[in-house]
DNA sequence: AGAATTCTTGCAATCGTGTGCACTTTTGGT
DNA sequence: ACCAAAAGTGCACACGATTGCAAGAATTCT
């Protein structure tokens, strides 16, 4: 590999003189400059960005964990990310902390070795695993924004996405459509799903209907759904109107109901939450709840940002909440009604 | 930030000490070793990698350039990717090379400067783009592997899926089961939907069947998919089976069929090429064909690991290829047949 | 006891850049 | 022509680790 010095030989100057040429620094003769730019072009000259970095104590890059890239969700948010991190100048270290979440704490460490400037932590079902090096961060002042729900960490910047706003919002449409018999299928694995159905029940019982305990399913599994939809429709008064707060499980709830043959929305509706791709592509497409990835993805990598640009103000750890909303498509109509198009 | 010459201070010896002590050296004196370590583990030292990388003139890490990452089948490589790596006790540094396709020359400039110890590049629709670069990257004797259809690229080692061959095999299921006029529906983006169709067509042809040009119609878009629908269903002579070859068109097939009161697949067999997640949620699942993507990426990074560990046997370029597989699911029947059950 | 061997440890150079400082050369003002 | 200011360049050190070599201390052998 090519060097400053190697250069430096060609052009009959001091490595000093090229590393100031390459950087365009007003001190040296113009003629020089472009003269020494020509030939580090010509040579194919490449920056050793490892000993710039190691000189100047910062890497420019910063890194991501998120917990998987399978589930859809990531993935969109991922994407998001990295095209932020681009434009500001960073580059992207991405790690995959794993379902066992052992290894979150093991990218962290490999994060500080390398010097990342700064760390965006997207916390997993589990919650916050490597809290301690979380904290060691922390107290080193080295920037990390957390994404997710994570308890008693007032002193952490954290974003996180209102699950229970959107469950609320949600339930709220399914009332005004007519419905007064709600089944909620599923099963909380983390904080935000937790939120969702919180929210959801929150907004049922304030519009004055109940939530009886046959229509509150636990459902994770493909065969867990089957029998729960089979539950419900087989129940002496059958809900109208069936909440599935993961959208791929509302994609199997579609699947029993077609099995039994029943006509979404027509004789049943179908919510989920999530707005993965699969919504749009179901039939018909699911309503669900959604659009908050992009301002949060917005918000995590700018808040780090700042944070990485002066460390010196505004001190006080922030904590950034984003709203969902519900996303209207074509799997909600009013309860038992048969309504005459169903394009 | 804490080093080796404050642990050193600390214990009272010298840096190298320290450094040797934390290799776990043979070297240095087992109680003085232990000594060393407590004492690092204690105030938290965490090597600076940056420095150690230039010294060893390696940074263990590979880079992984990847068109995008909202397209499904981008993240089942990634994961498989990444875990290989971090099996492989490497980091790796993800890039996105965007739509545009301007931007892979740019990643493949970064992992350069950063020194990565060698590259993992998937390339898009438009095929190599950033030609020159790699062939730099090859005569400067950095490990590279490339995944996708290439052409005139004999000199750079290779992976690649045999799509031609998969759409062969789908061929044949459909004809073993009986259908003689199949439908294509689709607009080829890139190489390899190229080669499934030819694969597809190929096998038609061999079995005696013929394809006339109006059961091959274009199609990417949600109504460009409709019309092709309807435009096959009122021909004079319909087909019995319409291949969607990418997964997503084939949902959408499914949409329109619905639509028009078609049962799948009783009255009309469906299938696709990918086996995106999608594919199994549909109702009916959809027979596709995939399976090959976990191969491929096991050769991805095996290949270029191997490449890094030593570059000097081996030297000719290995092009691999992975042959997928028809995953039969219940989107198929026998042609115009009912049959008694449909789960 | 003296010499040879083995253990430990420190010194110093190195990886490739960036940059403060000193030094030389050029410019410009009188 | 002389001197001050400005411009251009190189020297040398620093960033934080690794490692060959030498040297001192401890051990073993004759």
């Amino acid at each position: 590999m090519i060097t400053l010095e190697d250069i430096a030989k060609k052009a009959g100057v001091s490595h000093s003189t090229v590393s100031r040429a390459l950087a365009n620094s007003p001190l040296v003769n113009s003629e020089t400059k472009e003269r020494i730019q020509a030939l580090a072009q010509d040579f194919g000259y490449q920056v050793n960005q490892v000993a710039r970095n190691l000189k100047t104590r910062s890497t420019r890059t910063i890194g991501l964990i998120v917990p998987e890239v399978l589930n859809p969700y990531y993935p969109k948010l991922i994407q998001r990310v990295a095209d932020l991190v681009k434009d500001s100048g960073f580059s992207l270290q991405l790690h995959l902390s794993g379902v066992d979440q052992e290894y979150e704490a093991a990218c962290i460490s490999s994060l500080r070795e390398n010097r990342a400037d700064g760390i965006l932590l997207v916390t997993a079902e589990q919650g916050l695993v490597a809290r301690s090096q979380v904290n060691a961060l922390v107290n080193a002042g080295i920037p990390i924004v957390l994404m997710g729900w994570v308890e008693d960490a007032d002193h952490i910047d954290m974003v996180t996405g209102d699950d229970a706003k959107g469950g609320e919002e949600l339930a709220e449409h399914l009332i005004k459509l007519g419905h007064t018999r709600i089944a909620i299928v599923g099963k909380p694995a983390h904080r935000g799903e937790f939120d969702r159905v919180l929210g959801f029940t929150r907004a049922i019982r304030n519009a004055g209907l109940s939530l009886s305990d046959e229509m509150n399913v636990d459902a994770q599994s493909e065969e867990g759904v089957k029998l729960a939809v089979h539950g419900l429709l087989n129940n002496p008064e059958p809900p109208t109107a069936i909440f599935a707060y993961q959208d791929s499980l509302a994609a199997l709830v579609y699947k029993h109901l077609a099995n039994t043959g029943i006509s979404i929305p027509l004789e049943m509706t179908v919510v989920g939450f999530d707005d993965i791709d699969l919504a749009s592509y179901l039939s018909p497409q699911l309503t669900t709840v959604g659009g908050h990835i992009e301002p949060l993805a917005s918000e995590f990598v700018k808040l780090l940002i700042e944070r990485i640009r002066n460390q010196r103000e505004g001190n006080e750890p922030d904590h950034i909440v984003a709203i969902p909303k519900v996303i209207v498509r074509s799997s909600c109509g009013a309860p038992r009604t048969r309504s005459l198009d169903k394009s």
